[in-house]
DNA sequence: GTACATGCAAAGGGTTTGCAAACGG
DNA sequence: CCGTTTGCAAACCCTTTGCATGTAC
């Protein structure tokens, strides 16, 4: 499997000390991280590095298809590395976000475009949603 | 079928001129506008009404139902008025916003967030698209 | 009359940018 | 080396807010 490094070094993307760091986090994040998130891990490693520095690489990773970008209703943008097509589950209890793939609903959806006499760049699905209360717990 | 200013009578919210200026640019626009083209709209009709009003009173009219709000990929805010169920297809050449139904996906959506644990509270589906070339056409 | 709504301008969040200095290939 | 990247702070965009004034009920 391909890591985020290859990606950047296969792009010839100058490898400086503080993107090294910023890939190295986003890699470890599993969480969708925010900008803000990641700077401050990426600070715990290397204080030097600016919040500027960490949107401008975010930014470049987001345009050569390394990062996907994510604008959940009432957060921030959150990033994750590009990987299969998925789509996002947001408990909006705790923020966190779950992942689920929907294969049905993904080819019902260019079907959808192309009866509207468009073609399908891209989709979003997502959903807001809240933990089922758990009757078993006492 | 209750108009928005029904809607606000029957709310008791006070209507003011600027207000029922809005109202009627909303209810006139089946466009999906942002904050700035009401404001735009609503200052054809009555130039004396600031940017400021135009948040406050699309918040206000979010907050109690009446509107609601898309942040489309790419776009500021924009706002239509509350009807049936239903989900959008943005033209990006264009960002003309067309509408659909789905019933089977919404259904399918509850389910999926029940196999995960969750309740489903409110989602998100919405198609980035491109219009089909037309190749009858000369 | 009184509580609420308004316009203005200032402040706010998140993000971008200009610049001189630092650095990677 | 030389063009790219960085940190900093200022600028930016969209949105919200404080305040004195105006207005609906």
């Amino acid at each position: 499997m391909e890591t985020l490094i290859d990606k950047c070094k296969k792009l010839g993307l100058k490898l400086t000390e503080q993107r090294k760091i910023i890939v190295k986090v986003l890699s470890d994040s599993s969480d969708h991280p925010d900008v803000e998130s990641v700077h401050k891990r990426a600070v715990k490693i290397d204080k030097r590095i600016g919040i500027a520095t960490v949107y401008r690489t975010i930014k470049l990773f987001e345009d050569n298809n390394l990062l996907e970008k994510h604008e959940f209703k009432g957060y921030s943008s959150r990033y994750e590395t590009v990987r299969e097509n998925h789509h996002h589950l947001i408990d909006i209890k705790s923020g966190k976000v779950k992942e689920f793939r929907n294969t049905l609903v993904d080819a019902m959806q260019k079907q959808v475009a192309k009866e509207m006499g468009y073609t399908l760049v891209d989709y979003r699905l997502e959903l807001y949603a809240v933990p089922v209360k758990n009757r078993s717990k006492k």
